[in-house]
DNA sequence: TTATATTTTTAGACAAAACTAAAAATAAAT
DNA sequence: ATTTATTTTTAGTTTTGTCTAAAAATATAA
């Protein structure tokens, strides 16, 4: 794929990657409300947005009938995410921060503009698939590794799976996993599930623990 | 020393620095116009920054008297070198960028906003005293380690070196400098050196002129 | 010292990205 | 099918950081 050089403001790759995000849920169109909320921001301030987006053919604007990404666009969105979970990754595994704590300084690194930055952290951290969230990171093509997941919730009993990432990343929830001594990786067997609540009985990493519907419906296991 | 909570801009930031590497050769005021110069913007510009940056009280600013750092503003300035040097060194020894290469990219990477990651970053490269290009990396506190420095009048022929500072900081003798394009962080490369008066012929940001002993003996290099 | 040149500051304007308030389009409900 | 509610867009402001052009202050020279 051919990109044009195109310089893009900060405010414009964190719409584009809201944008992005939000495709994967409603891949016929995105709302502009949508866009306000998850950018904190007015509706008003997305629909001028949307429109200099649009004159860069970066998404496919009809007014009141939402937006999508077109090639370029989508292409672009995925650099950034693929930026963000380098970022990431090189947080966690180099400087040793924990999981939850590296999700705002990402933000920030993921604006930095050079190609040969970025291809060279790839390089230093051994090309990693997957951030530390368990997301996959898009390689310099724009290719992303499918994994086949599945919600806690939705599994068979009695069959093993593991962690392999989370659906809400919010800080509240992560601190919740690393008290549970939940982390990536830890293997899961559900032995019960009580069904007017949807609660499970789970061994986690050898140990029994209760998991509430709410957390089981947002682990991602395979 | 305290820092109050201050929420700083990328260009307060890079006023700020470019204030202090200023004041290094201008002590008693640095000029609106040679800040101009350095940030490659208008004289109009930075006279509404140093008013912006004086309301802060990082910079003591009278109307057309210059402008000196306060000792937060002075505080401040050596944290983003420091982020800045600390980074460059990140690129070059980690991910193997040359040293001609980093200094672009370290000048957004300066800008990010976390404590905790540059004193992990700074651990994680070992606590590194000097940049890729011999500058010395303020630490945490805003100490800065002395480079071993030496006249230009003393040095070897044929070896690069470059402008740390000057020895006599007289108006007449930084008028000179600046009529030479003399300035700190300027390559020395000395070519010959006349035995009889100990005139210099040296080569300057890749343009050759002869230098006094006068001079060579007021100008410190690394 | 008076005239000239340079530097710096003011005043007014602009672009980006946000906002508020009101109008227009679409969707939902009676 | 109207009415009501919601969503989206327009129009007009605001803030930040820049600019140009002109005025004021300082420095230099005759």
């Amino acid at each position: 794929m051919k990109i044009n050089f195109l310089l893009m403001t900060t405010s414009e790759e964190n719409y584009l990657k809201v944008i992005y995000h939000l495709s994967l849920v409603s891949p016929k169109g995105v709302n502009t409300n949508a866009i306000a909320g998850m950018l904190d921001t007015k509706a008003s301030s997305v629909t001028d947005m949307l429109k200099k987006l649009s004159d860069k053919e970066l998404v496919a604007y009809q007014k009141y009938q939402g937006v999508t990404l077109t090639s370029k666009g989508f292409h672009l969105a995925k650099m950034i995410v693929r930026k963000h979970r380098l970022w990431e990754v090189f947080l966690v595994d180099k400087l040793n921060f924990s999981w939850d704590e590296v999700h705002d300084i990402a933000e920030e690194l993921e604006h930095i503009k050079s190609d040969s930055l970025i291809n060279k952290l790839d390089k230093f951290l051994g090309f990693p698939d997957f951030d530390p969230h368990g997301d996959p990171i898009p390689n310099a093509d724009g290719e992303i590794k499918k994994v086949n997941k599945l919600l806690l919730s939705e599994v068979e009993l009695n069959k093993q799976y593991r962690c392999i990432g989370m659906k809400d990343s919010s800080s509240d929830f992560l601190k919740y996993l690393d008290k549970q001594k939940i982390a990536l990786g830890s293997t899961f067997l559900v032995r019960e599930k009580e069904s007017f609540d949807d609660t499970l009985l789970v061994e986690i990493n050898s140990k029994e623990i209760t998991i509430s519907n709410k957390i089981a419906t947002n682990l991602y296991v395979h």
